[in-house]
Order: structure tokens, then sequence, then C-alpha cells
DNA sequence: AGCTCAACCTGGCTGC
DNA sequence: TGCAGCCAGGTTGAGC
């Protein structure tokens, strides 16, 4: 489910409601995510302070007082709160009480993270998780100057389809299945083109493409999704209307030419046969 | 170092 | 209706 929008939208619209609250019980109903949810989390979380949530990829960062609590919602996840009454649902795995309000990772899949990270580890970006991100899309270090010029530079050699090479993250991070086709739709990049044929001009089109991508999906995810804090509704599926993500055999919303899907990396593809160049 | 691929797990949909 | 097979928003870690 989540791609970066849905994990900043998630931590916007829970951050004003968790900030300097302080734990007071944790419930691991299954803790076999991606690794399996440390057994003494309450003991170590009860009484400690959110001090600021940050998110880094598609991970959320809670700073506490004595380290980070992690958290990926992997394919799955979804984070929402709740009064302690509201019912359990099935595949809730997890939850962190904060007095009358409960966060609760709700994930059917279990391919997500709930992780504790002491300050005797570390600093958080040092950590083996978020090393090796790549850059934030919409930081400062993406900005125009830089962002064409940091793609092109890291694309440089690399024989790897555009499409698993930007996927990967080891570029810019956020950009998941969805998002990445239409990345490329926008700058008019075959997905099945070599990453290292990426040209200056090439990659400063799609940094543009995918900041506009991303900031367009957390508009469209803040306005249709604003509701956090009670348990009803499904967080899970708010895109924007795709140009050609899960539209193989439509027309293209552009030039009419049908939409192609292909299999990269076992993941599929979507792209326009036309529009989009070698 | 770069790249491919299997694996983690559950549910929903398609087609026989 | 039942069931097998395939697909799904992410990421790591093994192996070449």
């Amino acid at each position: 489910m989540p791609e970066l929008p849905e994990v900043e939208v998630t931590k916007q619209g829970i951050e004003p409601y968790i900030q300097g609250k302080t734990v007071t019980g944790v419930n691991i109903y299954d803790g076999r995510l991606r690794w399996p949810v440390p057994k003494n989390l309450e003991k170590i979380l009860s009484g400690q302070k959110v001090a600021q949530i940050k998110r880094r990829g598609k991970y959320l960062l809670f700073r506490m007082d004595d380290g980070h609590l992690i958290i990926h919602l992997g394919m799955t996840g979804v984070l929402r709160l709740h009064k302690p009454s509201d019912e359990l649902k099935k595949h809730d795995r997890i939850e962190i009480l904060f007095g009358q309000r409960v966060l609760r990772l709700h994930d059917p899949r279990k391919f997500g993270a709930v992780l504790w990270a002491g300050d005797e580890s570390g600093e958080i970006e040092k950590h083996p998780l978020i090393a090796k991100l790549g850059v934030e899309p919409l930081s400062d270090d993406f900005n125009d100057e830089k962002a064409g010029l940091h793609l092109y530079q890291h694309a440089k050699g690399r024989q790897v389809s555009i499409k698993q090479w930007l996927l990967a993250g080891q570029a810019v991070v956020g950009v998941g299945n969805i998002y990445c086709s239409e990345s490329l739709f926008s700058a008019g990049i075959h997905p099945q083109m070599a990453a290292g044929k990426l040209s200056l001009p090439r990659a400063e089109k799609l940094a543009v493409a995918i900041k506009d991508t991303l900031q367009r999906a957390i508009k469209a995810g803040g306005s249709s999704l604003k509701d956090f804090v009670n348990s009803e509704g499904d967080p899970g599926h708010f895109m924007l209307q795709t140009k050609v993500y899960d539209r193989a055999g439509l027309p293209c919303r552009v030039c009419q030419t049908n939409i192609k899907q292909i299999v990269q990396g076992q993941r599929s593809t979507y792209f326009c046969p036309k529009c989009q160049k070698r």
C-alpha cells in the first residue's frame, strides 16, 4: 500500500496527536512481522515521551527519550489512532498506548516492521536500515539544481533498466512501484531503457516528474484522508488518478495508444509505448 | 560492485 | 460452490 506519499500523510495525520505524549503501554498481538517485534518493547517504551516523528524514505522514526522507534508499513500496513475501547480488527498486529489514545498497526501481510534503536547503537542516520537509503526527493538535497545532476551521476554506467534502478531507491527514496511507472511516464522515459543511458536533460526532467508525482499524491492523500483519529475509514488506497499504472490495454490519456504491461525484476511496469522513448 | 532472484505472508480475484 | 493458481503498494539477503 504505502509509498512515500502514504507514509508522509500518515506521519502528518498522527503527529499532532502523538508528539509530546508519553507511552503508557504496548500490546503485541502478533509480533511476527518482517523482523520479530522486540518482546520487551513495552518495558522499553513505557514512560518515554515522543519528541518528534520523522520520515526517512518509507520509514517512520519516532524520536523517544532514549532512542528511536522505527516503524515501516511494508506492503499492507496502516497506522491509525483509536480509542482504547475501539474493537480490535483482524490483522491488528501491535498497539502503542498513549493514555486515552492508542496507535494501532494493521498489517495483513506482515511485511511491516516495528523495531527499537536505542541511542547506544549510534545515530539513527547510521542505522543499517537507514544508512543506505537514497536522497529524500522532497528535501533541499533534491532541489532543482542538484536533483537532475544527482540522478544523472548515480545512473552513470548502470546496465539495469531505469525502472528497476529507480525503484531500488539507492538514488532517490520513496518511489514505489506505482509512482515509479507514473514518474517515468511523466518524464517520457521508456522503462526498459538502461539507466546508464539517461542524459542530463532527461535526468532533470525525471527529477521534476518524481517530485511532482509525489507532491500531488501527498496533496491528494492529505485531502481525502484527514481522519486519522477515528476507527472508521480505510486509509489504504488513496491514489491519484493514474496515467499508466494498472491501465494495461486502456488508451493512453495523452495519445490514445494502448498502455502496455510488462514485468521487470518480478514487478509489473506499465507504460505508453508511444509517449515513452528509450 | 552490480545484478537477479527467492523469500517473508495473507487475501482477493480469475478461471476451470 | 470449490479450489487451484496467480497477483498485489516493499525490502532484504544469498548467490553469481
